[in-house]
DNA sequence: ACAATTATTGCAATCGGTTGCGTAAAAATA
DNA sequence: TATTTTTACGCAACCGATTGCAATAATTGT
């Protein structure tokens, strides 16, 4: 097995015997090189196998065409859809992007910063983990011109890009959904989260839609929990079918949220949507499968991520240091499936 | 806002009148340097807000701490899981990890495996793409002593690490497990890759089943599709159900095929499993919440990432060559659920 | 034919840690 | 006290691509 060392432009220039900078300059089409000269270069570059080493330009640069991605987790499928959106509108551009997970863990998410960074990433997209209470970590971004966006679960106060849905809007559509199929004693699920306020704007626009559609509020069809696993679902669904009456309607900020109640209904005989309607969010590929299937909120990952990473990539080329840090909108619609049905 | 630049061991080093080796040095607690100027070392360095560049030492060490992953897609159940895995793993021993997708092309595939190589990674886990029949690209991480491990779709002959599923046998177990449910016209749907052999693997596994069985190997029964995804097995069900007598049985090579016959089944009013049992492979999410429950093979893809992961640890802790690359099986399960019930 | 441009290429510093080797100072030994 | 051994740190080259500036060669203009 040869011990083949990686192939430098030295190694091009000595075989050519030309200097590095004219290799430099020839690999990427600089003017100042000729034309046969620049055919040359390339075609013993081929020949020798050369592969630029991206470690050595970018430490000349302090630039690496590379995008952090540091989000709770890969696994969820509307996380793992805004990665593939990231990563389609990178490639594109010729950018390389790393990813972490905070597995939710702000101890973690520190240290991701501190490793992307470390990283010299050309700039960094965020989810923030559940804990996340302080974005202190953030500032080495900010303060070193690297561009940064929060997706999703961003912080309020903090004066940097995001892509988000609107919440509200989109918490307050799912209600309105339920209350034209009839349903009059909506409950609704929530989690609490203060950085990442997107659970209490879904639940704002959720009692917004019902004082504008003169519906009870009724504060015991309103649950809270710490996490949105499937088996908070199940407590959650078994508490509200515990009452007298139960609800004939839930808004659950989450597919996975909804198909536990699905399920848990259909255990307890309760048949959705005939007695009970249901409308999650996300349009998880769950739940179009789960039978009946399930009327959602679609959360436009692929988009978002290509969002996210237009940014970033638009803000590195024109370094122009924009104080005006946008919030890019995506608009959410109403899936009407099986499980809202009259 | 201020131009911060990036604080430097050079900066430490004018501060506290040291030579940067010594810096360097202090801060990985070199046995030559004294306590206190490791502790005066690390103090200032966190005083003025230091972060290593790690392009710089890269460039230095040839080595740069990182595991490049190539996979067709993030978005797919199975291979977030595997990623996961790997960089929980990474994690543990200060590894980034970089991610590409390569879409099921092969073209990307190698565009993406030469941009790895141009990042310097330490090591790289690979899932081959689809239309990949051609490994040469893979070629300049071997030659370099850079670990190379292939996961769950891996060439046959190429002499690399591997870590994969015994898919003969799993296969073998799932059609068994439909024989004992009483099925006696087994129905395979397979997928026609030449490389990635598993699900050629998968189908010898079930026409050794039959045989060992004594259960008639019908050749219809047999459906060959180009891709699996959930339309293709919507046409392949419907293909099945069009026989008469149709099967009582199917075996699908992965749970979006297995979830589009039970739907489809549904749809033409056949009874799941009463009339037909279906296994799928996987245990995607979807496997537990599509009605009913379906039964399949587990696929450990988180241990599967881990497993991966720490061969390159592993392999670069002792760079030792050896030549024994060797193959992880990893095992897996039939879990009878509801689909197959008798 | 000679000056003025323009086209090409080379020189050498630079990015920021890392590391082999050398040396001065301190401690141990004779 | 003289000498050997440790201990602690500095010097400077190095990794490989990039780039401002200088320099030489080719081309154009008068």
């Amino acid at each position: 097995m040869e011990e083949n060392k990686h192939v430098t432009i030295y190694d091009i220039a000595e075989r050519l015997n030309l200097a590095t900078s004219t290799i430099s300059r020839a690999l990427k089409d600089h003017h100042t090189i000729s034309d046969k000269t620049i055919k040359k270069v390339k075609k013993t570059a081929e020949e020798m196998g050369f592969v630029p080493n991206t470690l050595a330009a970018g430490l000349r640069g302090n630039k690496t065409k590379t995008i952090g991605v540091l989000i709770p987790t890969v696994t969820q499928p509307f996380l793992s859809s805004l990665i593939s959106g990231i990563e389609i509108t990178a490639q594109k551009s010729d950018y390389t992007v790393i990813i972490m997970q905070s597995h939710d863990s702000y101890e973690e998410e520190v240290n991701m910063a501190k490793s992307l960074y470390s990283n010299r990433v050309s700039g960094v997209i965020c989810s923030l983990a559940m804990e996340t209470r302080d974005t202190a970590h953030f500032h080495q971004f900010s303060n070193n011109n690297i561009p940064l966006v929060f997706v999703d679960r961003v912080p309020k106060d903090y004066n940097t890009f995001r892509v988000v849905i609107d919440n509200f809007t989109a918490g307050y559509k799912a209600t309105k959904h339920l209350i034209e199929q009839g349903c009059v004693r909506i409950a609704h699920i929530t989690a609490g989260s203060e950085l990442g306020n997107l659970y209490s704007e879904r639940k704002r626009g959720y009692i917004e839609a019902l004082k504008d559609h003169n519906v009870e509020i009724d504060e015991k069809l309103i649950i809270n929990l710490n996490s949105v696993t499937y088996e908070d679902g199940v407590k959650a669904s078994n508490a509200l079918f515990d009452l007298d009456p139960i609800p004939d309607g839930l808004f659950a900020p989450g597919d996975i949220l909804a198909v536990s109640a699905v399920q848990t209904a259909k255990k307890r005989g309760i048949k959705v949507p005939e007695e009970f309607k249901v409308i999650g969010f996300n349009n998880d590929p769950i739940s179009q499968i789960i039978d009946p299937n399930l009327s959602t909120i679609t959360h436009p990952a692929e988009k978002m991520g290509k969002a996210a990473a237009e940014i970033i990539i638009k803000n590195l080329k024109s370094s122009k240091n924009d104080d005006a840090k946008e919030i890019t909108f995506l608009n959410t619609e109403v899936l009407a499936r099986e499980s809202t049905q009259k």
